[in-house]
RNA sequence: CGGGGAGUAGCGCAGCUUGGUUAGCGCGCAUGCUUUGGGAGCAUGAGGCCGCGGGUUCGAAUCCCGCCUCCCCGACCA
């Protein structure tokens, strides 16, 4: 039994000066969490209580797909991730320090690493396989921005696991064990959440889903559609492209003198002036943007052109997403020097294509469709340059922007974009950390496999902030009775025996096992008790006050508001009833 | 790293422009009396490196120089 009057507990009346979102201020002033340090928090009793009651879900959902339970240390030497390559790959990210010797350490930001050598040091035969462990323990990120309390922390509570199979079929069982794990885990939580491919497909290989919890305060942004459960980062957004059209019929190309018209707009207005018989708008524009990439390791750079409709943007995430590994930069003038048929402002399809440079254009652009564009030279465009007669591009690209109202690519509805806070994270890792540690098991045929791997994530503190984010009013928390830090909170007010009587009807619903917090201060009004009740945020409140004496007490409804007056004797009974059903 | 804001009691803030005697208010905390169904009243208290260092001055929370830290937005990260 929790009692208010001699919790560690102190609630704060004002917002925290330097909280901004409804999950940091609720906390910090419910007292769950207190800051410590920048992206450093301390976990009170109350909070204390709700993060293990959050793990204590996921635990259970991790051992129900058969997942083992370790806990490795969070002070790991250099040398595995200089195996790894990660000392370095990951670079201000990683807390180092030295130990008296002068040797380098980290504190752990994710574990595959140990993970790996813990297995190969373990397991050499295929019968071994497959194996899931899992752990839930401290993370260290030295993020460069640590923001809004226990949202995103340099210092966390996470649930890593990692699964070990000796081929691809079993890989992909192990993953989807964990999206299904991870699918009951965050329903218990009561969390509202989508499943967003998190990378693009054209990265060939490795699958990677994320979990979002759909918040408006979230730092990720995806999209999803108006009349299905599509949902996906917008880097993994694939244009619907429309239907080709006919060549056949079209009018010729022909090259207009289009004298101060280096921009979209002041091309299309041109048009719009020359008396052509229709209007034009920017999305009857062909607009083809040069980028240069260079693959990694190689020492030159390659330039690229991109067409896209005159009206969309590159938006230099996808295009990052889609290239990567590659890098991609904008061209300078030391590149148009040095390539003079581009013709800035005025580049067409043809200068590239003639060139052998490679081009590629927005799925929008098929075969049969009619261009405004550069005719690469200065001060002129060409009209009906169909794509498919009069140029041929090397492939399409998904590099434009996303918009909302464009329309979703299930052919269901448009898409709008929404944000959300990364609860989860699973991901086909193939054989990287297999590789970098020679973790191998003999096959049937007496010849070494090399293993492969996934890894998924949950952030546990963060999952208790969202769940925050998603359940809250102007009163305070509104906790799901899973993870809440009570079951009911027995509140009593008053100068005379209600306290006691509080304190009784608490050791009874204990007896239950019923999970109780009772509000036993002597000398509190009402006012503050139920004021800290609402912003504690138990699911049902159970008020000894004023109706004592005429034998009744009332029972709350923290999510509805509801109330309802019952009399003494039934207050056991109908509490644990709500508790139950509840 | 770029832009903006801020460091004064446990929390939230005022004071700084225009230097001045004992640095103030609300909440919280302590003691006493009253009060007890929506953040009570009165009284008396405790609690301060005014971010740090230097300078100007008879005198600095206040003016000047340098530094540090934190928050927000962006970049970055996932």
């Amino acid at each position: 039994m929790l009692r208010m009057s001699t919790l560690f507990l102190r609630t704060l009346r004002e917002d925290p000066a330097d909280a901004e979102v409804p999950s940091h201020k609720l906390m910090v002033r419910g007292g769950y969490v207190r800051r410590a340090a920048p992206g450093v928090y301390t976990w009170m009793p109350l909070g204390k209580i709700v993060l293990d009651n959050v793990a204590g879900v996921i635990r259970e959902e991790m051992n129900r797909i058969g997942g083992q339970e370790v806990l490795l240390p969070a002070l790991l030497p250099r040398e595995y991730y200089d195996a790894s390559g990660r000392w370095t790959e990951y670079g201000d990210t990683i807390f180092r320090l030295k130990d008296r010797k002068g040797a380098d350490y980290l504190l752990g930001p994710t574990h595959e690493e140990l993970f790996t050598l813990l297995v190969k040091g373990e397991y050499s035969s295929y019968k071994d396989f497959p194996v899931i462990l899992y752990q839930i323990q401290e993370k260290f990120r030295d993020e460069a921005r640590p923001r809004a309390g226990v949202l995103r922390g340099r210092e966390f509570h996470m649930k890593d696991s990692y699964s070990f199979d000796i081929d691809d079929d079993g890989l992909q069982r192990s993953y989807d064990l964990h999206r299904s794990a991870y699918i009951r885990a965050f329903d218990r939580l009561g969390l509202r959440y989508v499943i967003v491919s998190a990378m693009s497909g054209a990265m060939g290989g490795s699958a990677s889903e994320e979990f979002l919890a759909e918040t408006p305060t979230g730092e990720d942004t995806f999209v999803r559609s108006t009349e299905s459960d599509y949902a996906a980062n917008v880097e993994a957004v694939r244009t619907p492209a429309p239907p080709a059209l006919p060549i056949e019929g079209q009018p010729q190309a022909q090259v207009h003198h289009t004298p101060d018209t280096p921009t979209i707009e002041t091309l299309v207005d041109f048009f719009n002036a020359a008396g052509l018989g229709r209007t034009f708008t920017a999305a009857d524009t062909l607009k083809n943007v040069l980028v240069k990439t260079r693959a990694p390791g190689a020492a030159d750079w390659e330039v690229m052109g991109i067409g896209l409709p005159g009206d969309r943007e590159v938006d230099m995430k996808r295009l990052e997403a889609v290239l990567h590994p590659s890098e991609v930069a904008l061209l300078d003038e030391a590149d148009f020097a040095a390539n003079p048929f581009l013709v800035k402002g005025y580049v067409g399809p043809n200068a590239l294509l003639h060139n052998k440079l490679r081009y590629y254009v927005d799925p929008r652009v098929v075969e049969g469709t009619a261009w405004i564009t550069g005719a690469d030279k200065a001060d002129h465009h060409v009209m009906n340059l169909v794509c498919g007669r009069d140029f041929v591009p090397d492939g399409t690209i998904e590099a434009a922007e996303v918009r909302e109202g464009d329309p979703s690519p299930d052919g269901r509805g448009t898409l709008y974009t929404a944000r959300g806070i990364e609860i989860g994270h699973i991901f086909q890792l193939g054989r990287k950390f297999a590789n970098a540690f020679e973790l191998d098991a003999l096959g049937p045929d007496g010849k070494p496999r090399r293993v492969t791997m996934g890894s998924y994530g949950i952030g546990v503190s963060r999952v208790v902030a969202a769940i925050v984010e998603q359940s809250h009013d102007d009163k305070g928390i509104v906790w799901p009775r899973e993870i809440a830090p009570a079951d009911v909170h027995v509140v009593g007010t008053g100068k005379g025996e209600q306290n006691e009587v509080a304190l009784r009807i608490a050791g009874e619903l204990e007896a239950r096992g019923v999970r109780v917090l009772v509000d036993d201060r002597k000398g509190v009004s009402p006012g503050v008790k139920f004021t800290d009740a609402e912003l504690l945020g138990v699911p049902t409140a159970l008020i000894v006050g004023k109706g004592l004496d005429q034998g009744v007490v009332e029972l709350r409804d923290r999510a509805t508001g509801e109330r309802a007056e019952i009399p003494l004797e039934a207050a056991v009974e109908r509490v644990a009833a709500a508790v139950a059903g509840g």
